[in-house]
DNA sequence: CATCGTTATATCTTTTAAAATATAACGATA
DNA sequence: TATCGTTATATTTTAAAAGATATAACGATG
C-alpha cells in the first residue's frame, strides 16, 4: 500500500482519463468532433438543414460551424447553393472528405493515448 | 501539391492541434488544470480563500473544487480548519502532493502528444 | 469571552451561451 | 413566373453558468 494514484483515488475502477481535441488557429477552434459529424451528415443528406436536424443541432449553429470551417481552408470544403433544384443544398468537396479521413485517424490516436493513460492509472 | 491536410488548411503554420484533459468518474470531472493550480496555491498560502484570490477565482468556486476533489479520494487531500489560529486555514496531505506530481507528468505526456500531432499536421 | 480571518452555505444578480423564432434571398424547374 | 426547400441573417427568448453579496459557524489565542 504505497502512495500511488491508484490508492489515492476512490472507486479507482470507475476513474478514467478523458479529454477533448480540436484544431485551432488565431481565429479560434474550428474542428472538433461536432463539426466532423456535421460534415458526414451533410455528405449523407446533401443539406446543412437536414444534417443539423438529424443530429439535433440548430441550423444556426450548423451554419456557423460550416462557415468557420470554410474560413479555415484554402478553398471552401462545403459548397452551398441557395435556391435551385429542391430549393438548393450543399455538397462536400474532396478536401472535405480528406479532412474527415484525417480526423478519424487523429481521434483514434487520441483514444489510444487516453486508454493508455487510463490503464497506467490503475496499475 | 497533393490532398494532404497541410494543403487543405489555410495559414497552415498557425494551425495547431490542441485539447484538454481531465480525470472523470461517474460523478463527473474532478481533476482539470484549474483544480491543480488551486491545490498548489493552497499549499503556498495555507488558505483556500487566499489561494482563490491569488488566481482570481471566487471562493465559492474554489471551495466547490476542493469539495469535489475530496469526494473523489479515499480520504480528504485538503484538510480544512474553520476557526483557530488566524481564523483557520487549509493544509494539503501527502496524497495531495502526490496528485500534483502525477498531474504534472500526465500534462507533460499530453503536451508531447499534442506537439507530435501538430508537427505531423505540417509535414 | 471577545477577536480574528477562515470555512461553509444560501441567496440574489449579472453575464454569457444557447435556443427559438421570424424573414429575406436564392435559382432550377414546371 | 409561381413554387419549392434551401441558404443566409437578424432578432428575441430562454437557460445555464458565473459572479457578487451576505451571513453563520468555527476554534485557537490573548
Amino acid at each position: 500500500m504505497d502512495t500511488s494514484i491508484k490508492n489515492i483515488l476512490k472507486n479507482n475502477h470507475d476513474v478514467k482519463v478523458n479529454g477533448s481535441l480540436w484544431l485551432e488557429s488565431a481565429n479560434g477552434h474550428f474542428f472538433g468532433p461536432g463539426p466532423v459529424e456535421l460534415l458526414e451528415r451533410i455528405a449523407d443528406t446533401g443539406s446543412i438543414n437536414m444534417a443539423a436536424k438529424a443530429m439535433n443541432m440548430s441550423y444556426k449553429k450548423a451554419w456557423a460551424l460550416v462557415n468557420a470551417l470554410n474560413a479555415q481552408t484554402s478553398s471552401p470544403v462545403v459548397i452551398p447553393q441557395a435556391g435551385g433544384k429542391k430549393g438548393g443544398g450543399s455538397t462536400l468537396t474532396g478536401e472535405a472528405l480528406e479532412l474527415i479521413r484525417y480526423h478519424r485517424l487523429l481521434r483514434q490516436r487520441f483514444a489510444d493515448f487516453l486508454e493508455s493513460e487510463t490503464r497506467q492509472l490503475k496499475e
